[in-house]
This record gives C-alpha cells, structure tokens and sequence, in this order.
DNA sequence: CTCCCGATAT
DNA sequence: ATATCAGGAG
C-alpha cells in the first residue's frame, strides 16, 4: 500500500467514523475563534471553553481586549496556562486588528501571521473554519503525532508534515481532515496509551501495535 | 534551542 | 511524579 493510497483509506474510514467532526473550540465569529485559538495553545479545548464564556460575556470586539487592562485579562484566562505571556499576545494581536484591519480579523495567511500570538497552525484554525478558505492543513500536536504514526509523513517539522499532507488530501477536504486527525487523536490514537486493539484504522496503519511505552 | 504555565490523566 | 494538552516568541 503507497503512501497516497494509505492516505485516501484514511480519510474513507475517519470520515465515515466521525461523520460529524467539527472544531470543539466555542465561537460565534471570527475574532471569538482567534482569540480561542491563541488560547488554545497547550491546553484542552474543554478548559479553553470553560475560560471564553466569561472572557466573550465582557469582550466582543478588539477594541474591548485592548482596553480591557492586562491584569484583568490575565484573570480571565489564568487557568489555561501560559497565562501571562497569552494575554500579552491578545492584546497585542487586538491592536493589530485595530489599527490595521479596523478591529476585523482578516482573511490572508500573511495578515494573520503578522499578527502577535498567531503562528501558522492558529492562522489556518481561523481561515478553515471562520472563513471556509483552504490554504492549508492544520498541524497541531494530535495531527503532527498521527501522521507520523500513520507514515504520512517522515517529517518532525510541522511546516514539512503541513507539506506532505497537502499533497496527499485533496484540497476540499483539508480543513475537515484535520479535524478528522484531531477527533481521532482525542477519542482513540491518544498520544500516551494509544487504543490499537480497538482502532478503526489498524488495518491499514503501520504503527499498530508497535506504539510504546 | 528554551521558556512560558495550569489542569488533568496515568 | 510525570506526560500531555488544537503553539508561539525570543
């Protein structure tokens, strides 16, 4: 079985297991998603969630985050870890919005980029799923951990595994692969005790019962 | 490469 | 006790 081959067989079964996979972050829109995103870093979706619904009931535009003083913010978001260092970005990234896309979040990978606290993999979170746009595959810890399990990639560098990918899915289904990579990683392809007996893709997957510690 | 950092599972 | 969680900046 080619790699290519291994990849197509990959979407087939996770699209038919997780027919309904989604982002698990909580949002209404697109500067909700950003800001969830950049917080999201380390950190599970559940406890960022717990933390946006009392940010997102005080702040709902950038304009609110960049008054909204530091200490506050930090008091907000503290429980998700990193907690200084995120609440610094935000703000910074909500003057970057301000000041240079009048408080939106905008739609190209190099204004997301430039912005503080907003790397590739948060850039390609916002664009996927608050925008529809395809410019690229999310490559998170869950995503960078099943492709190598899977042999999509030979790569460590999340840049290289985000190239390798993209060649081997089709573009429409980008976004919803990575999802699909990420609801797997969380309810079976766990990073410490992975579930092989009971994975949908052991058939087809090279690391099957070979993961250990 | 290191640092940032609290919550949770093992 | 330690590994891990939708990473990014310096």
């Amino acid at each position: 079985m080619t790699r290519a081959e291994r990849a197509e067989a990959v979407c087939q079964i996770l699209a038919r297991t997780y027919p309904d996979a989604h982002c698990e972050l909580d949002y209404t829109n697109p500067l909700e998603l950003l800001i969830a995103t950049i917080l999201s870093a380390q950190c599970t979706d559940k406890r960022v969630n717990i933390v946006t619904k009392d940010l997102f009931r005080t702040c709902h535009t950038a304009a609110d985050y960049v008054a909204l003083p530091q200490e506050q913010l930090e008091d907000f978001i503290k429980t998700a870890g990193f907690y200084r260092s995120k609440a610094k970005n935000i703000k910074a990234c909500c003057q970057g919005l301000v000041e240079k896309h009048g408080g939106d979040v905008p739609r190209t990978m190099d204004d997301l980029t430039a912005l503080a606290g907003v790397g590739r993999k948060t850039a390609n979170v916002v664009l996927g799923n608050a925008y529809d746009i395809n410019i690229g595959v999310v490559v998170d810890t869950h995503v960078q951990r099943l492709s190598a399990r899977l042999g999509l990639t030979k790569h460590a560098d999340p840049v290289k595994i985000e190239q390798d990918l993209m060649k081997l899915v089709p573009q429409d289904k980008w976004t919803l692969f990575s999802h699909w990579l990420i609801w797997h990683g969380r309810r079976r392809c766990y990073a410490r005790k992975p579930d092989c007996p009971g994975c949908e893709l052991k058939e087809i997957c090279p690391s099957a019962g070979k993961v250990k510690k």
